[in-house]
DNA sequence: CCTGGCACTCATCGCGGCCGAGTGCCAAAT
DNA sequence: ATTTGGCACTCGGCCGCGATGAGTGCCAGG
């Protein structure tokens, strides 16, 4: 067990380093922190630290560096939330409330988080199985009256297309029809209760428009299953070239990894639904993402999140301030998607 | 005036800078390109080409790299388009052809380019104002009956939405009419008419809905204008890191800008309408960009530009290889979106 | 106008030595 | 038992040096 002063002397090392981005020796920590304690003492308290994991050298003589480890337990019990200054919130208020759709929302936050933690910012599209069906809409399309352009509105704002080749030419009433009975089933139902509501409306048809109808809630089921269901959008990659010095090699695999949906969906996916997620350097399963945290956070327009958000950043990062702002952000977002 | 043979040599030390990112001797461009003179004869040539402004030493007692002046007489009058291998084009038709809407079009596009070409890719979504109307949809907001969703379709299956507030509550048949009247004159037409289209149209409907009319309409045509109308996607950014290997100053101004929507958006725009648009090096009016090149081109459904395309490199790239490509992903884009 | 020869320039690389931050250990002090 | 000052030691970073060699410009002869 570490004594009181040792974890004091871990979260000293995490700041400062995290400040200066160089390794950290005894003596500017007695100088720089009132420890009440001389350099020699520190100096064992270190190599207690360093045998338990939580620090090392990059090399001898040099000072100490946190590993993931320590910085993991700065997270866990050293270091809170640092809530925004009341400047910074009215800053964000200011720039979210001028969105006009959910793109618009969406690629706001995304620059808003990027620019406040001046790090990568990841904001997923609130997710359709979790939101419900403000309406469905089917349109003939003109020129070829055997597709139909399936439209699906969520009360999130978000938008889903897709077109669908019918069987059969499909007339104007019979798609009217459709459209009605389809909507006064799913609307105001949660997406994800879709298939069950739907299950039998193909039988109340006529034989002949059959085809078109099952072929139309084919689609529709797809759609909410699809891996387009989950998109994402990312901004601030310019951050990254403050990462450090030794470039490419640290840069390129997380720019490769940022480029993959599949890969970033997994790692929001993995943090908590409820809660501020941090994933610390080798804690990311992805290996390119192996000297990075990912910081992420659930967001919805009530009390259950409907999507998440978080940022990429260096394992040297500032844990307490990145946690507020994102915190900080996903409130809001999840305010704006309320009152639209 | 240059003489053939002058012009042949500076082509030569493109494709070998190309090639090698490394400085061309005037021995090493006479092993490697049989050019029938000596290497005496070549630096004499070189001596001419670098008083024309169009090859440059980063040092002296170093070898030529092309110039921006040099590297447009190469594409102005050296070089041609290389066409794509029949098999890159197939590749290029299965990947796009998996589509299922519009945002996936424009993501596997992006997608497709950066991988092509190895740089980065920048594709517009198609402009609302230079496509046509498909459909008008109007909801009545379930919670609060004053409150209007409008979405917009276009036919090339651009979907986009906004609340509307409006001054009083509007019931349900009142905005079946209004859907119904709107979409009898505006759908199949271009978008770019819309605002003669509903210009007297308020004036047709009973006294007590004109103001929510009005206020539709409005918003209908503020959709139109604003800067959101304008949107793009864009990938490959892992590819800035082989740039060169004096890193961080290369590429931050390069991400930088990439961020900024708003100067892509300008540097797109200002490509020609038709036909492709190589800007190089300082050609580019931002700054940031001073060191790539663009090449871009227009694409649409038929013969007319929806919306453009490209990428953004360094000015040491295989310019015919990828006008080659971007012209190819552009043709093969324009043929999905006239299918759905 | 082309060519071979020649002197010159200058960036790059490897080497050796110095410097200093930072450590680990120990014996004395508290 | 813990803290502290002292001290020897380690090792990465920095500097200056000379050797190397690619590449050039110029010139005189074909």
């Amino acid at each position: 067990m570490l004594s009181e002063r040792r974890l004091e002397v871990l979260r000293a090392i995490v700041q400062d380093y995290v400040g200066t981005e160089e390794p950290v020796g005894s003596k500017a920590l007695t100088e720089r922190h009132q420890l009440g304690v001389s350099p020699a003492t520190v100096r064992n308290d270190m190599a207690a630290l360093e045998d338990e994991g939580f620090i090392a050298q990059p090399h001898t003589s040099a000072g100490r560096i946190p590993t993931d480890k320590g910085y993991r337990l700065f997270v866990d019990r050293l270091a809170g939330v640092k809530p925004l200054s009341p400047p910074e919130r009215r800053a964000i208020q200011n720039f979210l409330d001028g969105a006009v759709d959910l793109d618009d929302v969406v690629g706001r936050t995304v620059r808003l988080l990027a620019q406040l933690t001046r790090q990568v910012a990841v904001v997923q599209y609130p997710s359709l199985t979790r939101s419900t069906v403000r309406h469905v809409e089917l349109l003939a399309l003109v020129p070829a009256p055997a597709r139909v352009m399936l439209v699906l509105i969520a009360d999130t704002g978000r938008v889903e297309q897709r077109m669908v080749d019918c069987p059969a030419p499909v007339g104007e009433t019979a798609l009217a029809d459709l459209r009605a009975r389809l909507n006064s089933r799913v609307a105001g139902r949660r997406f994800a209760d879709v298939p069950q509501l739907v299950q039998d409306l193909a039988e109340s048809f006529e034989q002949e428009d059959r085809g078109t109808v099952s072929t139309v809630l084919a689609t529709l089921l797809e759609t909410l299953v699809e891996e387009t269901e989950e998109r994402l959008m990312i901004g601030g990659t310019a951050n990254l070239t403050r990462f450090g010095h030794d470039f490419p090699l640290t840069i390129r695999p997380v720019l490769e990894a940022l480029e993959e949906q599949v890969v970033l969906l997994k790692l929001l996916g993995e943090a908590k639904d409820s809660g501020m997620t941090v994933r610390i350097g080798h804690e990311n399963a992805h290996e390119g993402l192996n000297s990075t945290s990912v910081v992420a956070v659930g967001y919805g327009s009530g009390d259950e999140a409907v999507a998440k958000l978080g940022v990429v950043g260096p394992t040297r990062m500032d844990y307490p301030g990145t946690m507020g702002a994102v915190r900080a952000v996903a409130r809001y977002v999840g305010q704006i998607l309320a009152e639209s």
